[in-house]
DNA sequence: TCTGGGGTCCTAGGACCC
DNA sequence: TCTGGGGTCCTAGGACCC
């Protein structure tokens, strides 16, 4: 049999992104008639916005603005809570209506999706651009909400032309039109170009994201690398990024982090925090079934600085109990006097599976099953009564002294965080295990 | 873009091994 | 003490995203 027979010409792609407009308070307006056509603002919970319905935008409320501010540019404003739960919900019911129209979806965001609707002309006779509006329709009819959408050859493109009309707009961009597009679009407007790089591309005297596109590929990929060269075929249609289907069940990475307004210098309430933090962040892991090998603390200074410290574990755990010594330990090194601070973080990194369970030959294995039984009972009784129903009393380990000088073998670094340089090193003793 | 709360990927350079 | 050449793995930190 000849291969050649079954070889299939590859087609340009045909992909859509579709962008729910203002999500979070198109949805509330969805919840409760009452709110249409008024200006809604969610994010009560953190004193800043958080997301603007368009009839606050009209008004001059822009995300990231302080409550208070927002009042008084707009005295009628409604405050809610964000409710991430109705929002899941929602996101999930768009979705699921866009699967009705193809398989090929990627759940970009909790808002937004990319669909591959290449070869759909035939399934459901119409243009690919008749098979967006249907989406859209569709959306709006089901869910009370609105998209918008943009249709180009790739992720890219089509990312940039659901920006280009909203609300509720539809914006098709074939191969041929492209440099149309790019000519109008700024160099910061580009899916991958951050503030670094757009200074970077400044300096070279580049100013749209088509001037990008005609220099030679080498340039882009030079400069920039990877991204670059991606990002550069990106643009001129020709899809490199695949739709990806696949459902994300796991973690890279767990981080918890919460800010308290006014800021403080209370030792033990910023612990209190930061247990807190320790406390969510492992709560996920176990969920997931999953334990961090790595445990970065942070503090943020009201002059928005940070503060952080890093340690490697000697062996991975899902255990906030076993952990907590070292967490207050790491806590005593960063922690001044007097000084002010707005928020605590943390990180937890180099996740492992549950499954591969390696317990090192010292280790008391008896205690760390007590220590298991312990914790999984407490997240039963926060599951049933509320994520903090049961916690552990900070104060308990106020009295943790470190551990003999043998412990003293893991080197730490500091937390570094951009435009920061080192300042100390630290060593800070291995957890161990105290029931 | 004056600052919320999450995340991911990429690269250079060092450590370590023949 | 200096010199070869090559490979792999890991980490730190940058940059980006919503």
């Amino acid at each position: 049999m000849d291969d050649r027979a079954f070889t299939v010409r590859s087609y340009p792609r045909a992909i859509l992104h579709i962008d729910a407009d203002a999500f979070f308070t198109s949805v509330e307006q969805a919840l409760d008639p009452h709110l249409r056509g008024k200006p809604v603002v969610t994010g009560q919970e953190r004193g800043i916005i958080a997301a603007a319905s368009y009839e606050a935008k009209a008004l001059g409320v822009k995300r990231g603005v302080a409550l208070g501010d927002a009042r008084r540019i707009c005295p009628g404003l409604i405050v809610l809570p964000s409710d991430y739960e109705s929002y899941s919900l929602y996101s999930k019911r768009m979705f699921n209506i866009m699967r009705q129209f193809t398989p090929c979806v990627e759940e970009y965001s909790v808002d937004e999706a990319f669909l591959d609707i290449t070869g759909m002309r035939r399934v459901f006779r119409c243009s690919y651009e008749e098979i967006g509006r249907k989406i859209q329709k569709e959306i709006h009819k089901e869910l009370g909400i609105t998209v918008s959408v943009g249709l180009s050859p790739s992720k890219a493109l089509a990312k940039l032309c659901s920006k280009f009309r909203k609300p509720h707009g539809f914006t098709g961009v074939p191969g041929r039109y492209i440099h149309i597009l790019l000519q109008r679009t700024a160099l910061e407007q580009v899916w991958g170009f951050g503030p670094s790089t757009v200074n970077l591309l400044t300096t070279y005297g580049l100013k749209t994201a088509y001037d990008f596109t005609v220099r030679p590929q080498a340039w882009a990929s030079g400069l920039l690398k990877k991204p670059g060269r991606e990002i550069w075929s990106e643009l001129r249609g020709d899809s490199v990024w695949p739709v990806d289907t696949a459902e994300k069940a796991t973690y890279g990475s767990i981080m918890k982090s919460k800010t308290f307004t006014p800021p403080s210098t209370d030792k033990e309430f910023i612990f209190a925090r930061l247990v807190k933090n320790v406390e969510s962040a492992f709560m996920k892991a176990r969920r997931y079934h999953l334990r961090p090998r790595m445990l970065g603390v942070v503090l943020r200074r009201q002059d928005f600085r940070h503060d952080g410290l890093e340690a490697k574990l000697s062996r991975a755990t899902s255990s906030t109990l076993e952990v907590m010594p070292l967490i207050r330990t790491m806590f005593e090194q960063l922690f001044r006097e007097q000084r002010e601070y707005r928020a605590t973080m943390i990180f937890l990194g180099s996740l492992e599976n549950d499954q591969t369970d390696q317990f090192d030959l010292f280790e008391d294995r008896l205690k760390i099953d007590a220590l298991f039984r312990v914790t999984g009972a407490i997240d039963d009784i926060n599951r049933r009564f509320g994520k903090h129903a049961v916690r552990s009393g900070s104060s308990l380990f106020l009295s943790h002294k470190p551990d003999s000088p043998r412990d003293l073998e893991h080197t730490r670094k500091q937390v570094l965080f951009p435009g920061e340089t080192p300042r100390r090193r630290l060593k800070i003793p291995r957890m161990g295990i105290k029931v």
